[in-house]
Order: structure tokens, then C-alpha cells, then sequence
DNA sequence: CAGACAACTAAGCAACTGCATAGTTTTATG
DNA sequence: CATAAAACTATGCAGTTGCTTAGTTGTCTG
């Protein structure tokens, strides 16, 4: 129809970036092809060319588009506690929005080997973990980098478990828990000062 | 010389395995070729189709292989508390062997993708959790499921990122302070009992 | 509404891929 | 030490890959 290509001109770029990330995390960075991303996105493979140039670049970019929203999204400096809400919210964005969490996944591993990736990787988990010392930090705890960090790759740990191997009902389970271990970190450490 | 071909001969399989693992560690999924392979183990690369027959194949054997291997260096139900010395000696085991630390978290992501390959992923995380549970309940925590399911994420994660992003100091450090919360919460759950 | 510029497509190629086929070398065994 | 089975290699091919080249279509601006 005209108004397809009405809609669509001009938007191939922004399309390809998207089929990036959907591509990876349905097939994986080897199933990451020209022609698999184009049609996803609806255009013609050289398109990718004239945009990005090469692969690597294509990427990249999609990498540096991915960390964006995935920050946006998981605004965890603003988080007050880790409760049943919050471990309810997480089981959801994690349902709701699978690929951009498998996506990056794939992309920190893969920044292990290309430094040029390694810059967006430290910036996406250092980001994550200074929200949070930032909330636990409000909340009383002192010394906290840590404890963010330790509290987020549980976080991060039970995000993998629940988009490979494990029931979104154990995983939020589980998120309870590391809430509850937190109050009972702070509960000690008022009775020993 | 003759007694490399005295050395290899009948050695191709594992030969062939092991590079598996290191391949997919060091170039990725979409690394993993059998010119690429076969190079590195030091055979012909039509030698994977005589002993495995496909890729897919391959993979599959690599990860029974890898899972095996891996379960039995990190023995968790030996754990008899996460302290200083136990964080050191995470640490060292990760960085004694990261192939096959990133070669595990490489096959789960694929493994959402590949149903030959779920059982093996959920295996080999649900008796990790198992062995956890184990030593949490030796050691007085009651209900430990759902906190060995958290403290193993947080195992996890932690090594996912000294892997990627993180200094193994403050992977370290981390690691302790995942120790100290179970502490507090012990002592907790004897006060309020 | 001309024409310049950007977005986009069609066709194709050299390199690489998994793997099949056919043959050779080594080892185990009677 | 003959011979059969298993381990291994050489050659090659059809399909897929990233990306180039050459051209077309749409949009924006004066």
C-alpha cells in the first residue's frame, strides 16, 4: 500500500536498529546476518550498508540504542524497597521485554572480545550498580558499592535464571528474598553500632 | 614427528571437545566453525563430522562434557561458609578458567533457543541451586531454597561480571559482603525465634 | 516545480560455511 | 603378521555470508 511506504520512508534506519536486537536475541549474534535483520525490518539488506556501514558498526550501534532504553526502563536509583511490588515488577519487565534483556546479555559476552564494545559494557553495569548503591545508600547502608554491586548481580542473576532456566514464580520468590536479607542487613548493624 | 602422531592418534574426540569450549570462550557462537575448531585441536576438520557428525551435534557433546567438568571443580555443597577465603578462591577459579565459566553462560542463552539443549541448562543450574540449599540448610537457614536460588545468582552474577566488566578485586569484595548477609540474617532469624 | 540530496533497491561476487565422498593411516586382534 | 575396524585426511561442492556497484525512488528546498 502507499501509505506502507509513506510510513516507512525514512524509518529504515531505526527499523534495522530494532531487528538488531530482536535478531540477536531470537537467533543469537550467530544468526545475526544482513539478510535476516533487512527482512525482519522490512527493507532491503544493502540498506545496512548505506546506514552503518558494516556489521561491527551496526552493532554497535544497536548496542549503544539497547543500553539506552534498557537503563531507561530500569530506573533502579528510584527504587525504595526490595518487596514483593518490586520483585513483581521485575518478573514483568523481564516477561514483557525478553529480547532487550537477552540482547544484553549477549552483547556484554561479546564485548569480552571486541574492545570496542568494552566501553558500553562497563558503562551499562557500573550504571546499573551506582543507581542502586544510590537507593541503598537513602536507606541507611553505608559503604554500599559492595552491597550494590553484590545486590545487583543477584538481581542480574536471577533475571538470567528467569529467561533460561527457571519459573518466573521461583525467581520473584527469590527477589523477596534478597529484600529480606537487606532489612536484616540493617537491622545488624543498627544493634552493633 | 612420530611421536606426536603417537600422542594424538585416538585423542582426536577429546581433542575436538576441548577446543569446542575454548573456541566458543574466545570467538562467540558465531565463532565457532570446524575449520576453526579442527585448527586448534590440531585435525582435519572433517574429523568433527566422523566423530559427532553435525555442529549441532558437537555443541551438545561439548556441553554434557563442559557441565560435567564444571559441577564437579565448583563443589558448592562443600561450602562451608562464604568468607574471605572462599570469595578468593571463586575468584581464582574464574580466572584460572574463564573459557569454561564463559563457555557456560554462552550455551544457556543458546539454549533458550535450542530445546536439545534446555534439559542440560536447567540441570546444570537447578544442582547448583540443589548443592547451595544443601550447604544453607547445614548451616541453620530453614526454607533455604528460595535463598539458595538468590545467593547463587549473586555467585553468578558476580562472575559474570569479573568476566566482563569487573575487576576481580572488587568481585572479591562483593563476594564477602554476600557472606555477611547471610550472617545478619542468621542472627536475625535466632532473635526473632 | 526543478533539481539536489538522501533513502532505498537490484544484482552479483568472492570468501567462507557445513558437510558428503572417497581414500589413507594407525591400531587392535586372532 | 594378516586383516578388519576405527581414526584420520584430502578434495570438493552447494548454500550462505558480508558487502560492492550501479541504479531507482522519494522528499525537501528554493
Amino acid at each position: 500500500m502507499a501509505t506502507d511506504r509513506i510510513n516507512r520512508y525514512g524509518r529504515g534506519r531505526e527499523a534495522l536498529l530494532a531487528a538488531t536486537i530482536a535478531v540477536v536475541a531470537e537467533r543469537g549474534l550467530h544468526g545475526l546476518t544482513f539478510r535476516a535483520v533487512a527482512e525482519l525490518a522490512g527493507v532491503n539488506n544493502t540498506l545496512i550498508s548505506h546506514h552503518f556501514g558494516t556489521k561491527d558498526a551496526l552493532l554497535h550501534e544497536a548496542v549503544a540504542w539497547a543500553t539506552a532504553r534498557a537503563i531507561r526502563l530500569s530506573d533502579l536509583s528510584a527504587t525504595e524497597t526490595i518487596d514483593g511490588d518490586f520483585a513483581r515488577a521485575l518478573v514483568e519487565l523481564v516477561a514483557s521485554e525478553p529480547q532487550l534483556q537477552v540482547f544484553q546479555y549477549e552483547f556484554v559476552l561479546e564485548a569480552r572480545r571486541r574492545p570496542d564494545l568494552r566501553e558500553e559494557a562497563v558503562a551499562l553495569y557500573e550504571g546499573y550498580i551506582e543507581a542502586l548503591e544510590v537507593a541503598l545508600t537513602r536507606h541507611g547502608h553505608t559503604h554500599a558499592r559492595p552491597l550494590a554491586r553484590a545486590v545487583f548481580a543477584a538481581l542480574d542473576g536471577l533475571v538470567f535464571q528467569q529467561l533460561t532456566v527457571a519459573d518466573p514464580d521461583v525467581v520473584q520468590e527469590a527477589i523477596e528474598r534478597v529484600g529480606r536479607l537487606l532489612e536484616a542487613s540493617l537491622i545488624e548493624s543498627r544493634q552493633s553500632a
